[in-house]
DNA sequence: AACAGATAGTTGCATTTGCAAATAAATGAG
DNA sequence: CTCATTTATTTGCAAATGCAACTATCTGTT
């Protein structure tokens, strides 16, 4: 394995300082505007997507990069605000589905045009098309390698993702 | 400004995975190794690279990506630890600078090997040297786009950086 | 000189988060 | 079938972090 050089120093101090200040930035003005959190909307768009809108809570910690304990107290706040409801799976009593609410549907709704105009303004409209396919495999490729360091499963969504690209 | 599409939405949620995992795993090997914690590194090398290995706490603050209340607390440990002194400026009393001691110096050498490796083989390894370059201008273009959302003054190093590239 | 306003740092407080332990349920080996 | 193991979730607890309020100091205006 190379040593690590200076450009790639620098492009991962680059890489920390955009994750800092985007997100910084994005919580907010979303805050200001009275819309939901960041980790909000992750949760209610992941549900959104998926069939029945519901997912078993391991899952959905996964998708929305949280520890299971923090996942358990972040479904806590949705379901006291009524967006999102805690069903027991019939098939194994042990899981339980987060399902996506109205309310739920309707807030993230509500938040997606100033969310998706930050993305944009912040995010998306610094890189050409190219660039931001590029961004994506290495992106992708990295959070693979963390994974694997973790000695979790190669199944990862995003592994299999990285391979195509 | 054009809508945000899929391909920068797909951009955008690769980088925050990458994020999320890489110092997931980076943590991890890092405590699990005895060695020092992400954030402390951080400070540290920021202060040996400082004339006289010493910077005023907001100057620090700005720079570890911290507000000054976490910097003032994150201080308080390391001075705990023996690895960094406050000395009072004497040009303006209310100012104080942080200033790295031996033994600093000597956890944060110490330190290096491990972390050189990690961030190597998790990111650097995933991309070519002309990939590096890009991933730096993109990510400082939208370190500074936020910035400049946040009304900060354009000052901001990283800023004057993205220009020139 | 005196005062309004900006700036540096700290502290109180609340929030978020993760780890480890606890509980409950499924699975597999014998 | 039974027991050990694994899996899904929750809870206790501690650590980290930001915001707002506070103190102390500096700066510029009158």
């Amino acid at each position: 394995m190379p040593e690590l050089d200076d450009t790639r120093r620098e492009a991962y101090r680059a890489f920390l300082a955009a994750h800092s200040r985007l997100t910084t930035a994005m919580d907010k003005a979303l805050t200001e505007s009275g819309l939901l959190p960041l980790t909000w909307y992750d949760v209610l768009v992941t549900l959104e997507y998926q069939e029945g809108h519901q997912l078993r809570l391991s899952d959905l910690a996964d998708k929305v990069l949280l520890s299971k304990s923090g996942l358990t107290r972040l479904v806590d706040r949705l379901v006291e605000q009524g967006y999102v409801e805690r069903v027991a799976c019939p098939k194994d009593r042990r899981s339980i589905y987060a399902v996506l609410t109205y309310e739920g549907q309707k807030a993230r709704e509500d938040a997606w045009p100033t969310y998706s105009r930050l993305i944009q303004g912040l995010f998306g409209g610094q890189m050409t098309d190219g660039e931001a396919k590029l961004l994506t495999r290495v992106m992708l490729a990295s959070a693979c390698a963390a994974e694997a360091y973790m000695g979790r499963p190669h199944t990862i969504e995003e592994c299999a993702r990285a391979e195509e690209l």
